[in-house]
DNA sequence: GGGTTTATCGGTCACCTGTATTATGTCAAC
DNA sequence: GTTGACATAATACAGGTGACCGATAAACCC
């Protein structure tokens, strides 16, 4: 064989081209040669890297969760020990948000996986349980906050986490500019200071 | 000429299948030939009434704005007179969201229709200049709302319409199955509860 | 060094796409 | 009864699609 190759690193590298196509050209030209052409290899080698479509847009689909997760972490980590409730949850809803460029093209890839989750029962399941994982995450968070007392415990949530879960509905209006980002920050930060004992 | 045909019911008819196919198929799965194929027409006779694809989207989402219009306007109409802005709100909010067959096809006619917005300024202006439009009347009912004393008079009118629109972002977690319809009208309804002075 | 494995490339396949063209009815008006 | 606008249908076209295959070359293993 010519000289070995990382394997993982070249998938990652066709998921990233893959980012680029969606974010740049749309969804809708979402194709196995225009991804190669981005990637700036040949049709046959990007075959070779991953046997089907599908398995593509699933790998690309979890790598930019895997990126996700590792950006919010790393934000987490210069807030301070332990970090504010309040800090966590503002930070996981903007990084969801397409309020930056890695988050703009995960942002739109997400959308478009949801659209193809709807019609395909087994993307469903995955999609599904990614989102209930993390949604059961935030509730944790919020059980715990109410019980350290940042939050009233009147409260319910279950339906706070909803609300919560429920802003990421600003990536539309954001992506369409009829919300400009600082409104949003604005909103985001109404909502939270509503939700902890100011 | 052969019986002479009311075209703009046979276009209405033609926009319903297409609805169909992408409730249905899937937006990915949205060709001429399969929408012919649900309207029980031909190919031919699709492309007799919409000369290009893109006119077939255009008019498929204007007239589904105008029915989810209608459908508001017929339930506010079975409300109070003049009605009370919380229930306007409610009820404006709950049609936006897939919770009945007709929103759900809109919905996802949206969904797709914004997907497509993202890459052709056309499209982007088109839609862009609609959710302006609900934007400013939502905006202008909550500002009468706070001279009529239904809402706290320090609330930002501006934020508040924001975070109204925002919860469109049920929708996505609606069809996933992440949250069921009646905890989102909960959480629905406890925004609305603290919006207005209980 | 021969056999095996891996990498890369290019082409072919059958299929589907939107658009364009043409043919054949249908029916009212002149 | 001929004309001409409209309705419907059938087909052709040029391009793009994902899946698949074979060739070639390079590096590894025994």
């Amino acid at each position: 064989m010519p000289k070995q190759v990382d394997h993982r690193e070249r998938r990652e590298a066709i998921a990233r081209a893959l980012w680029r196509v969606v974010d740049l050209r749309g969804v809708q030209h979402l194709s196995l040669r225009e991804i190669a052409r981005e990637a700036g290899i040949s049709h046959g080698q990007l075959q070779h890297y991953f046997a089907s479509r599908q398995a593509l847009l699933t790998f690309a689909m979890d790598f930019a969760a895997e990126q996700t997760t590792q950006r919010i972490s790393r934000s987490l980590e210069q807030l301070g020990d332990p970090p504010h409730p309040r800090d966590v949850l503002r930070l996981t809803l903007t990084e969801m948000l397409p309020l930056h460029a890695d988050a703009r093209a995960t942002s739109r890839m997400n959308a478009a996986y949801v659209l193809e989750a709807l019609h395909d029962e087994e993307v469903l399941a995955r999609t599904r349980d990614a989102m209930a994982k993390g949604r059961a995450q935030m509730e944790g968070l919020i059980r715990r906050a109410i019980a350290d007392g940042h939050i009233d415990s009147t409260r319910d949530p279950a339906t706070e986490t909803d609300l919560l879960l429920a802003l990421t509905g600003f990536a539309t209006l954001i992506e369409l500019r009829v919300i400009d980002p600082q409104d949003v920050l604005k909103a985001v930060d109404q909502h939270l200071d509503r939700l902890f004992d100011q």
